[in-house]
RNA sequence: UGGGCUGUAGCCAAGCGGUAAGGCAACGGACUUUGACUCCGUCAUCCCGUGGGUUCGAAUCCCGCCAGCCCAG
C-alpha cells in the first residue's frame, strides 16, 4: 500500500495539533515538522520549551514522524527585521503575513520538495477546492466564518495549493479542542491569542531595544497643524488608533496620520478616518484574472468582513480597491486581501 | 484692593435644599496567529475651593476668607 506522504507543520498548539491527528486518522502517512524561528525565553533567561515538547510529545504519542528545523536566522532577516523596518518608516505591518510569505510556507514547501513529500499542510483555518485535474485550486475562507485564517494566507500561489492540505478548515474551533483532546494533546484547552508571537510584551520596546535606539517626542496635532500635546514616540501609534493617547477632549480621538520627517501625529474625530480608494502593492493574485477591474469584497484587516469593492489591477502588482462604502483606518503596511464569496482571489500590502 | 463671574474626580461638565448625571482620559477584562478598532467592567466610601451659619437635611441658601478670570479705575 502507498499512502500519500504528508508534512505537517506545528507549533505546538491546538489547531497544527489537531491537524496531525486528522492526517494520521485520514490514513496518511504523517511527519511534522516545527521551524524553530525564535527563542521565546522566561524571566531568568531560560528558552521555554512548552511548545516544542508539547508538538514532541503529541507526534510520539500519534507515532508521528517529527522534525525540528532551525530557520532562527531566515525568521530574524526576513520578518524581524521587516517589522522593524516597517515601524521606523511610520507603517504598521502585519507580521504573520509576511512569515506566512517568506518563511512558513516557503521552507516547509522547500522542506517537502527535497524529501519527497506529496503533500504540505498546516493548522489554519481555511480550505483549498480542487477540480478534477487538481489545477485550478482555489483558497476558500474555512466554513467557521467565526474562525477564518484565509486573510494571512493570501500569498499562496496555485502550484503550492495543489499541494496544500487545510484539513482544519471544515471544522469549528469546538470541534477541533475536541479532535486535539482525543490526540492525546495536553494544551487542548490553551488560550487562542498570542499577539506578535515572536514579542512578549509591549512591541515598542522590542524595536527600542531591537535597534538600540529611541523614538523621540513629538507633537500631537490637529489637522490645521495646532498642537495639541505631546506623544510619546510615533512608533508608539497607529491608524485609527484611540487607546494610549493620554488626551482628553469632548469626544474620542484618533490617530488620522504620521509623519515621519517632522514627528508629528495628528488626531482627529472619528469620521476622519474614512476612505474609499485603498492601494496595495506586492500584490499576488492566486490564480490570475484576465479582467482589468472585478467586483469583488475586500478586507483591510484581519477579523474584518470583507466589504464589497471594485478592485483594479495595475501595473506593477499593484491594485487600487474602491469601496462601496468608505472603510475605516485603512493603513499603511497592512494586508488588504480580496474575496469573490468564499473564494480568495488574492492580496496585497496597503500603500 | 470699585464692580462682575467662577471654583464639583486627571481634563471638561450636569446639578439651583433631600443626600454627587454624563463625556474624555486612565485602569482591568473580553475579542484576536499583526497593529488597531470594538465590547464589558472599574473609576468623587462622610472633604462638591475653604471656615462658619441657617435647616430635620445643603454641592445646592446666608456670611467671611482664599484662588482664578473679566470689566472698570
Amino acid at each position: 500500500m502507498n499512502r500519500k506522504k504528508v508534512l505537517v507543520a506545528v507549533s505546538g498548539g491546538v489547531d497544527s495539533g489537531a491537524a496531525v491527528y486528522l492526517l494520521k486518522n485520514a490514513g496518511y502517512d504523517v511527519t511534522a515538522i516545527m521551524l524553530r524561528l525564535y527563542d521565546k525565553t522566561d524571566e531568568n533567561g531560560e528558552i521555554v520549551t512548552t511548545e516544542y515538547d508539547s508538538a514532541k510529545d503529541l507526534c510520539s504519542a500519534l507515532g508521528v514522524e517529527f522534525v525540528y528545523a532551525d530557520y532562527r536566522n531566515e525568521f530574524r532577516r526576513d520578518v524581524i527585521e521587516g517589522f522593524v523596518h516597517s515601524y521606523i518608516e511610520g507603517k504598521t505591518p502585519n507580521p504573520c503575513v509576511e512569515c506566512n510569505r517568506s518563511v512558513k510556507f516557503r521552507y516547509v514547501f522547500d522542506y517537502a520538495e527535497k524529501n519527497a513529500f506529496d503533500y504540505v499542510a498546516t493548522g489554519h483555518y481555511a480550505r483549498v477546492e480542487r477540480d478534477a485535474e487538481n489545477l485550478g485550486c482555489r483558497l476558500l475562507k474555512a466554513r467557521d466564518l467565526k474562525k477564518d485564517q484565509s486573510y494571512v494566507l493570501y500569498n499562496l500561489t496555485s502550484s503550492e495549493l495543489q499541494k496544500l492540505l487545510l484539513p482544519l478548515g471544515e471544522y469549528s474551533k469546538d470541534e477541533v479542542r475536541a479532535f486535539a483532546k482525543e490526540a492525546g494533546l495536553k494544551n487542548f484547552d490553551k488560550a487562542d491569542s498570542q499577539d506578535i508571537c515572536f514579542i512578549s510584551g509591549d512591541y515598542y520596546d522590542f524595536i527600542t531595544s531591537y535597534c538600540k535606539k529611541d523614538f523621540p517626542d513629538g507633537n500631537f496635532i490637529d489637522k490645521y497643524g495646532n498642537i495639541l500635546g505631546k506623544h510619546k514616540g510615533i512608533i508608539r501609534y497607529t491608524i485609527g488608533q484611540r487607546k494610549g493617547l493620554g488626551l482628553s477632549f469632548d469626544s474620542p480621538r484618533y490617530v488620522v496620520s504620521k509623519n515621519v520627517s517632522d514627528n508629528t501625529v495628528t488626531l482627529g474625530k472619528e469620521e476622519e478616518l474614512f476612505y474609499d480608494t485603498v492601494y496595495a502593492e506586492n500584490v499576488n493574485i492566486i490564480n490570475g484574472v484576465d479582467a482589468k477591474s472585478i467586483r469583488a469584497e475586500a478586507m483591510i484587516r484581519y477579523n474584518q468582513k470583507p466589504q464589497p469593492a471594485t478592485v483594479y489591477f495595475l501595473e506593477d502588482k499593484t491594485v487600487k480597491a474602491v469601496f462601496d462604502i468608505p472603510q475605516r483606518a485603512p493603513s499603511i503596511g497592512q494586508s488588504l486581501v480580496i474575496y469573490q464569496g468564499e473564494t480568495l482571489i488574492g492580496g496585497g500590502i496597503i500603500k
